[in-house]
DNA sequence: ACAATAGTGTCTATCAGACAATATCCT
DNA sequence: AGGATATTGTCTGATAGACACTATTGT
């Protein structure tokens, strides 16, 4: 903290913006895409619900700040989330000026705990959540975010068959598809799914059984499954 | 100003990091892509030069801030940069906690004035700018920043024929190529190339002349001609 | 006539999308 | 046997890449 300007200030002396971190934090329930969202402590009217969000502190990165959200919003650990957008409307935040980088993530319904509970599925174009409360207007420019955020996961999922295991450790052609029907929003066809994915996944040699009908080939994720989103 | 939380602080009572803005504008020159660089004050081995850049102030947009960089480190007005990157390792930046929100433009040549002197060609893979004394590493975490800038630029040529205007009010397809072959660093087939942007373009009805060989069509872009690059 | 560049015909390979037939299980 | 699902064959249309041929100018 040594270094001056040319006028002996250091950095500190000029007024700064706050950098918040909101995190769109997205899974697959009841074939649809659903995001988790956080009730705000006070009363407003339009906007009780937001993302999780903190403050970026002095000795962080974005990374850790936006898992520190989810962990002490939602209670969910272990995520990775990756920047989206910054979003810099000056009047964003009534509270001061506040810049807000968002992130996304895309887990496993099974890895949200507790979370569960404040999933809110994600309908229509533009993609908007539907609250609890029947709303679909988040605070904030939250709306934005998962607008964003849904781009994000189709565009992930347009990429590799499986690259958050979403469809679990071992799947049917048929589950894995469910997955991406509820990514996209849309219907696909099996056969042309089928074609597009078969030759990036790994064979088990294994058959489903316990349902009616031919039993399906289970398939595994390649371990290279992971493309990076840039 | 008049939030206070719990603890009757206003956001100004915690510690923040600072938001610098550095742009990396590019632009076609000799056959390459280059970026313009800003030679800095004082004395640094290793990474004499930088991006332009600036410290985000209280009340305004990252883009202005985007465009006083240029204005002020490179005199260069009227661009529109477009946000990168968020770079956030907690020291990148020697004079305290910064967290640097990476633009870009991609412009025509005649648009930068002075500027032109302190254009680096960018060549190899992943690009690297080639500065005047000959290094080729920039100041900061900039060469990460040129690295992303470069992609960025791909993918908007990679869209549509000339959405920055590259290639001047109207030109023949060769010229339209040399273009591409610029800022894709590689060449292309002429009648490969022809076939995919000759759709998204309206003919003039005049022909090139003054050159040896068979005189060439000109086009000009269509106004539709303005993807975003989302 | 010749060099040089513009423009086109055509072949191949690949891929998405769609329809329909065949295969294999469960009850 | 019959219902249900899996798997494959095949056709269409679009597109990228490549090669080679034809067309039109200036010198």
């Amino acid at each position: 903290m040594a270094w001056r300007d040319g006028s002996g200030r250091t950095l500190e002396d000029y007024p700064r913006p706050s950098v918040a971190v909101d995190v769109a934090l997205l899974t697959v329930r009841d074939g649809a895409l659903a995001v988790v969202v956080h009730e705000r402590a006070a009363d407003h009217a339009a906007g009780r619900y937001s993302l999780p969000g903190t403050f970026l502190r002095i000795d962080e990165t974005l990374a850790e700040a936006a898992q520190r959200a989810l962990r002490s919003k939602v209670r969910v650990t272990g995520q990775r989330p990756e920047q989206l957008y910054v979003f810099d409307d000056p009047t964003r935040d009534d509270r001061g000026r506040v810049i807000g980088v968002a992130h996304v993530d895309l887990v496993p319904l099974d890895r949200l705990g507790d979370a569960t509970a404040l999933l809110a599925p994600v309908q229509g174009t533009p993609p908007r959540p539907v609250l609890p409360d029947g709303h679909t207007r988040l605070a904030f420019d939250h709306d934005g975010i998962v607008e964003r955020a849904v781009e994000w996961a189709r565009t992930l999922y347009g990429r590799a068959p499986d690259p958050r295991g979403l469809a679990g450790a071992e799947f049917t052609l048929l589950e894995l598809q469910r997955v991406h029907e509820a990514i996209g929003g849309r219907a696909l066809q099996k056969d042309t799914f089928r074609r597009r994915v078969l030759d990036d996944l790994d064979d088990t040699g294994q058959l489903s059984s316990g349902t009616v009908g031919k039993p399906a080939r289970l398939y595994r994720r390649r371990p290279t499954d992971q493309p990076d989103t840039r």
